[in-house]
DNA sequence: ATAAATTTTTAAATCGTTTAAATATTGGTT
DNA sequence: AACCAATATTTAAACGATTTAAAAATTTAT
């Protein structure tokens, strides 16, 4: 039993006006078909009454149902949350709904949400895959005719079509700039150990530091913080109870230089006079942080934008060979880095 | 023509069984009309052969299809990040899955999700209506038979479920824990006039000042900023230009008070000492700013899981009186405002 | 052994849309 | 007038699940 009420459907569209549902189906989807003047009077008569296409009937029919699940690691991220923005506005302008799902980097949790992908009969699926997704993961997906976009972590060797960020020439930028300024006594802070994009950006920092002939050891990665608080509560630590303080710290992310910055500022140290810091992203609080934070744009809207052109290539063409993108990084010196001060 | 590959049906489980589809539908079920025994052989068989339920054959048939539409203002705002991310939780643990919109502000844009979410045939919709929204703009919607919460914001006088906070309680605490302080020149920062929640702040804005003898003309409100650069760029503009600076800025939410602190501490400004500030959200980065903020609690995560709550008992019993939840705030001391200082 | 009551299973209708194939209509040629 | 080709419309069969009434199988009572 339908709890819905009176679905005004084709079918009383086509009583109403004599003709055959065909007729009706045809002329909204303005298929050459049907002759102009007919086409018309569905149009202005459905326009008239509000005619809600049915999208569970066409699915059913066709396949098709212009959903795209879009999943990442956490919503309240500014990153994932930009990136989702871009998404989400670019795709709704074009009538696709967004299932959305914050996985939380649990592999369950993200195998529930393809889960009901398929339920659903999603078209595709944009997704920044969990901490230790497999390609093999998303081959029921796949195989039930979805497409899928990898963003910001790919999975190692993978065909599948990604837009990525180039980690590593983050990282660099980032370090580079440090090392110009006269640092040498960087910290690179954050970030988990077994992501792509982490041990991108340390392969990044190393290859930066060793062009300086610096070699730094393993403990010059402070791993682990990803988000504010947790850059905030690294710091302090880091000053409570190290023994050789850095110059300068290439943050993980612009989160994690936040929270550094903000922990700095509690134990008076000024950042860009005492301590350099630079972040990746180029989130939007970056102009305004303060110090403005010198930072490497990761652009979450970019690849957000760009994934969704990617996916609509790969669902106009589902057999071409894999469509992968790599971002050009660039670096916005702001004052965090002690570069612009007067 | 389906696009999607050899689709597992219940008729080609029915026939790799030897019974009916009607059995295996209501086994699935777990009707009680089916023997425990057949109930299970079918469990065991789905599980084996990875059988995934077509939800839009199933929306056909019953017009219900666990999809649950989420909308509000802006994704990027770490407040409606925070609802969305304990609202999507709780909902996807569920089962449901979550259609999300970001309108920001433009009723073209919600109208064009609510539309969508009703040819997806949507079960609720969970809304932080945008500025201008009338109850009529959701009344096809609810026609149809989709249960309606909104959130944040209300509607004047509508009987409509929502999960509010107590605005003008949220700003009356704020001012009036500054005029404890000794302030008297305070100004309320950001809001946009003819939303509830604006309305009813500077209604509680006016109330604290008033309960201490105080009148404050209109221009002690600096209508518009909502997020960090516009806080930050209201707060250079005023003591560029302003005569009578305040002493106390009471902030639309934190988000402004952080755009807000940053530009005093590019004045050379110390916030907490030369001039206190309170935010409204008790987001999480409010513990770890620089200085850390004094703010009103207004949980994001305790409304968006109360919203689900109403949700699902206006989808169990459809009949009943208007759900109304009205949150109560409280204020969290911490350093912006000067209280706590050493 | 038969009838009645109960349990278990099934056939068939339905939801709203799309689409291949069939039919009807029109206009143009011989 | 008959025929053909184009154009316009309709018929009818899917798509995959749910659900109700009815049939079939089983158990219990007489």
């Amino acid at each position: 039993m339908t709890r819905k009420n009176k679905a005004l459907t084709q079918k009383a569209i086509a009583q109403a006006l004599g003709v055959s549902v065909a007729t009706v189906s045809l002329a909204l989807r303005n298929s050459p078909l049907i002759q102009a003047s007919t086409r018309e009077r569905v149009h202005r008569y459905v326009s008239e009454v509000g005619y809600v296409q049915n999208r569970a009937a066409t699915a059913l029919r066709t396949g098709r149902t212009r959903i795209i699940g879009v999943g990442f690691h956490d919503i309240v991220h500014p990153f994932f949350a930009e990136m989702l923005a871009a998404t989400e506005a670019k795709l709704s302008d074009d009538g696709e709904a967004i299932f959305v799902n914050s996985h939380d980097d649990d592999l369950d949790r993200q195998a529930r949400f393809v889960s009901s992908l398929m339920e659903h009969g999603a078209d595709g699926l944009i997704l920044s895959p969990a901490l230790g997704t497999r390609e093999s993961d998303l081959q029921p997906f796949r195989e039930s005719g979805g497409a899928v976009v990898l963003i910001v972590r790919s999975i190692p060797d993978t065909s599948l079509d990604h837009v990525i960020n180039d980690d590593p020439e983050c990282m660099r930028l980032a370090t580079t700039h440090l090392l110009n300024l006269g640092h040498d006594r960087i910290v690179m802070l954050g970030g988990k150990p077994g992501t792509t994009t982490a041990d991108g950006r340390y392969e990044g920092f190393l290859r930066a530091m060793r062009d300086k002939g610096l070699d730094p050891g393993r403990d010059a990665w402070i791993d682990g913080p990803a988000k504010r608080l947790e850059g905030h509560a690294a710091v302090r630590q880091l000053w409570e109870t190290g023994a050789r303080l850095p110059t300068a710290i290439a943050c993980f992310n612009d989160l994690v230089a936040f929270g550094a910055m903000s922990a700095l500022a509690e134990l008076g140290i000024e950042v860009g006079r005492d301590v350099a810091v630079v972040g990746i992203d180029d989130t939007d609080e970056a102009q305004v942080s303060f110090p403005p934070l010198t930072t490497v744009t990761n652009n979450a809207k970019v690849i957000g934008r760009t994934a969704v052109d990617i996916l609509r290539q790969r669902l106009a063409d589902p057999e071409s060979g894999p469509l992968q993108q790599r971002l050009t990084p660039y670096i916005s010196v702001r004052e965090s880095c002690g570069a612009n001060r007067a």
